[in-house]
RNA sequence: GCACGGGUGGCAGAGCAGCUAUGCAACGGACUGCAGAUCCGUGGACCCGGGUGCAAAUCCCGGCCCGUGCUCCA
């Protein structure tokens, strides 16, 4: 079955095929770390996490590599308000990265270079811009010339020239800036006073903004990678000032084999933002929400599609979830988890599975296979069935639902969640069956109020009753 | 304005030429003193107008509407 992938680059649909047969490259922009990480940061690190994922799954030796962005204008502006060395500020946002991450299971990269750690290959890929001729020194860093190599222009997003030039025309003589087009862009910032800075051959100053993943993908992923990813809005013009850079640094193209961005976060149909005041850090979100519950949420549609974050997405994955992880650990505690492979209705999910992520990623129609098999296990436990199926379902979402998608937890802990519901349910067994003996004798002489005051008795105390045809169970809310 | 995505049942959200998406909600039934849970079942949709096809939610053209981007941004 082939694995297609949407290419930005092409607009299409591309079948996904390695520059080394078995190996995948991916290099995905990360995070500028200049505040605590939001949930859109969390929906790009997870869809990622995915598609990492997905890939190791069916056999391919994945090199991932995810950048930090450690210095840019918005560092330097919080580390002067606060008074504090920017390195201070980019490590605390890094450190709330990797904790809000690894809560939100998503699986760490190879590796996660900075930019202040790549200073050299980042002069170095300037100063062979500017010998061939595709850059040039002003007064105040170096820049890249757009007019150098036109035909690059918009290959990810459209834009012509021509457009860019009437939509941002004049603004360059009011900056002061030595650009001499203003579509041209920075490649080197000459510091200001005060200014972390760096020594280089056209002075103190440091990186703009594009040019660190260009050198840092090519440290790490070499001159061509198969896969370029990170969200639509760093499209333009991020993505494409690294293919100018990269492209006529290394002289070939494309350099990269694949792009590949993922959709934005809305909160209640509204763009996210600060200023909207609907602004969610993940942090925020995990006071409301289980960690695994939003990483549900947030693979609710396909990694491309807008996620709208609001009430109802989130109570609905709430219920999916909680039905998932309750079947999973109830089928792991009752039978573990075995082979699914030999059971049919097993395969034909995972190959259902298996279709809808190899078109694009497509985790939505991976979800439902994930809830039918839930049903089914929820069906084979209720009924005490041959453990041998318990444990194949339980198998099949512990490598699909668990390895693939990562929304559920380790065995140890899912085994915890019925170990401690069992123990907090027999300290109290003794007393709620007392009671329920008294509810049942009250029911069949049918005195209805007073069974119904027993059973408002256990609701207060967290314990909700169903009368079944075999007399009353009982659970813990 | 230009570019790129979208517009599917009450809601969320798949499908992207022919076959029930799915979940929640609703409705009917089984069970039940009632409630709940569970099970079985039902109805209901493809923004508008043209076109191509035996066949279109799915392809093409035009329009309307929404989101995002247009050098801060995952």
């Amino acid at each position: 079955m082939a694995l297609r992938v949407y290419d930005t680059r092409s607009r299409t649909k591309r079948e996904l095929i390695p520059l080394v047969e078995g190996q995948i490259g991916i290099y995905a922009c990360g995070i500028t770390p200049y505040s605590p990480s939001h949930i859109g940061h969390a929906r790009q690190a997870i869809a990622f996490d995915i598609i990492v994922r997905w890939l190791r799954n069916r056999g391919f030796q994945v090199n991932y590599i995810a950048n930090f962005t450690d210095i840019d204008d918005k560092i330097i502006s919080v580390s002067s308000e606060e008074g504090v060395d920017f390195l201070e500020v980019a490590n605390r946002n890094i450190e709330d990265y990797f904790e809000v991450m690894d809560a939100l299971n998503v699986t760490r990269a190879n590796e996660y270079p900075r930019v202040t750690e790549t200073i050299p290959e980042i002069i170095e890929m300037v100063n062979s811009l500017i010998e061939k001729g595709h850059a040039y020194v002003a007064n105040d860093g170096v820049y890249f010339e757009i007019d150098t190599a036109p035909e690059k222009y918009g290959q990810l997003t459209g834009q012509t020239l021509e457009m860019v030039r009437e939509g941002a025309g004049g603004r360059v003589d009011e900056t002061g800036s030595g650009k001499r087009d203003h579509r041209d862009f920075a490649l080197w910032k000459a510091a200001k006073s005060g200014e972390p800075n760096w020594e280089s051959p056209w002075g103190p100053g440091r990186p703009g903004w594009h040019i660190e993943c260009s050198a840092m993908s090519l440290k790490h992923l070499g001159e061509r990678f198969d896969i370029h990813g990170g969200g639509t809005d760093l499209m333009f013009p991020h993505h494409e000032a690294e293919i100018f850079q990269s492209e006529c640094c290394l002289g070939h193209e494309p350099v990269v084999q694949y792009w590949l961005h993922n959709g934005m976060i809305n909160v209640n149909g509204e763009k996210m933002s600060k200023s909207e005041g609907n602004f969610w850090t993940v942090s925020d979100a995990l006071q409301q929400v289980d960690p695994l519950v939003l990483r549900y949420t947030l693979i609710n549609a396909p990694y491309r599609q807008p996620v709208d974050f609001n009430t109802v997405m989130i109570d609905d994955s709430r219920l999916n979830h909680g039905r998932l992880l309750r079947a999973y650990s109830e089928g792991l505690s009752i039978a573990g988890s075995g082979d699914w492979s030999s059971n049919p209705a097993l395969s034909g999910a995972a190959e259902r599975f298996s279709s809808g992520m190899n078109d694009d990623f497509n985790t939505r129609v991976a979800l439902v296979e994930v809830q039918s098999i839930v049903k089914e296990l929820r069906q084979l436990i209720d009924t005490e069935s041959d453990k041998s199926d318990v444990s194949a379902a339980v198998g099949w979402l512990a490598e699909f639902a668990g390895g693939v998608l990562g929304v559920l937890p380790t065995e140890e802990e899912a085994l915890s969640i019925t170990e401690s519901e069992a123990a907090a349910r027999s300290a109290i067994s003794s007393d709620v069956e007392a009671l329920l003996e008294e509810r049942e004798s009250a029911r069949e002489s049918k005195n209805w109020s007073r069974a119904d005051e027993i059973r408002d008795e256990l609701i207060s105390m967290g314990v909700v009753v169903e009368d079944g045809s075999e007399g009353p169970t009982w659970r813990i809310e």
